[in-house]
DNA sequence: ACCTGAACACCGTTCAAGT
DNA sequence: ACCTGAACACCGTTCAAGT
């Protein structure tokens, strides 16, 4: 068992935590991460990581402070195609890293990290749509929630009981359906099954609903669009 | 300490378990609750509930199927009407217990106890707006998104360190904002303070976002109707 | 059928003590 | 400043044993 010293010389960092705990999310899922698991990957005792970080939430809100970073795209002369993009990163972000998808979700309400200069760049955009006082406040509440929203039910956790019996089962309960009780369910569920949420069984890493995702942005886009009509010409 | 014998005769149940899991993260919230403690209320050992569920989820999975059947308004004529209605229960049964918020976004995703009628409902409103095909199926993933996103940002647990600290603590950085930085949100600070996500500092259950979220609401109908017509007359 | 009683393998967190 | 080593108060879950 070859493995380095207790004290070597790059031995502990922020950066160097978080990048294990990272890795360890991605790789073995959120319900079984632990701090006392990033310490065994460190070769650390699990207190060591208490002078970093000053409990498990900072630790996460740690992590998802990183993945932000990389979240901002440019600002353009159209508003439009500028949340979609927005969108679109939000998206790429997380289907880089699924696992953290309730995580970002969480903590995006409740950030410990908080990065100002997200919340200036919704602003910026609708303010160039076109919105102002309470309504630019309702749409920025509205372009979050659109945000987040999709993609953290369609990255979050299905139930892990080794994943196939839970597949399997409600695959069996789709094909018994009585289309006297549930008519439309039953007419479309050629096109729903593991398509839809709820209807599936497996989750955005491995079954993306790409074109879901894409319908749910232009609705967005197409519903503020018709509230800037109606607060230009209020009838 | 006068408590009821061990083997009253209203021991235990499935009911009785759910009401009493439900009672305590409605008091204690939900990173406080453990089987253990609803074990504990139950004047039972911990063992004693793995007779009524399986494991911890099914238990979880109980109380937000409870929740659900509360859930499904009337379908009337004006589909517009039936989806203020689906997405007004919804809101309403997740402030009756704001602490289940993050639960029931969870569950819903990966329910292991679905209820078909919530899906039949929402395909028969939709139907009845004029979506058919795969238009129907994006429309679906669109509310439900919708639907489970606001509320659950709105609800969502903020940081619990006694909640005085944290919340001193975003006002003052709030207060320390760079308006060369941060313009636009330096110039609406006041409209935003504790009115919008990222930027409060209680949550939905304390502070509601009433008007946000119909502001929410009418943007995704109005969503919906333009793609309606994008539909049926293609261009 | 339904619960006890004890055990197992984990958690996050604290704190004196080392270096 | 940074980590060890051990302890504390919890977890969910299993299983033989009782009734």
């Amino acid at each position: 068992m070859a493995r380095p010293p207790l004290h070597s010389p790059s031995s502990l960092s922020k950066s160097r935590i978080l990048e294990c705990a990272l890795q360890l999310i991605d790789e073995d899922g959120l319900p079984s991460f632990s701090l006392r698991k990033v310490a065994k990957a460190l070769n650390v005792y699990p207190a060591a990581l208490y002078w970093h970080f000053p409990n498990l939430a900072a630790l996460q809100a740690g992590i998802v402070a990183h993945l932000q970073t990389t979240l901002l795209p440019l600002l353009s002369e159209n508003w439009q195609q500028d949340l979609k993009n927005l969108f679109q990163n939000y998206r790429d972000a997380i289907q880089q890293h699924p696992n953290l998808a309730p995580l970002v979700g969480a903590q995006l309400t409740a950030n410990a990290a908080v990065e100002w200069s997200q919340v200036e760049f919704i602003l910026q955009v609708l303010v160039n749509a076109g919105f102002k006082e309470k309504a630019l406040v309702n749409a920025y509440n509205t372009v979050v929630a659109g945000m987040t929203g999709f993609v953290t039910l369609e990255f979050g956790q299905l139930p892990a009981d080794e994943e196939e019996d839970w597949a399997k089962d409600i695959q069996q309960r789709l094909n018994l359906l009585d289309a006297k009780i549930t008519p439309q369910l039953a007419k479309w569920l050629p096109l729903m099954k593991n398509q839809a949420f709820i209807t599936r069984w497996q989750n955005g890493a491995t079954q993306p609903l790409d074109t879901a995702f894409e319908f749910h942005v232009d609705t967005l886009i197409e519903g503020l669009k018709a509230q800037l009509a109606r607060s230009e010409q209020p009838q």
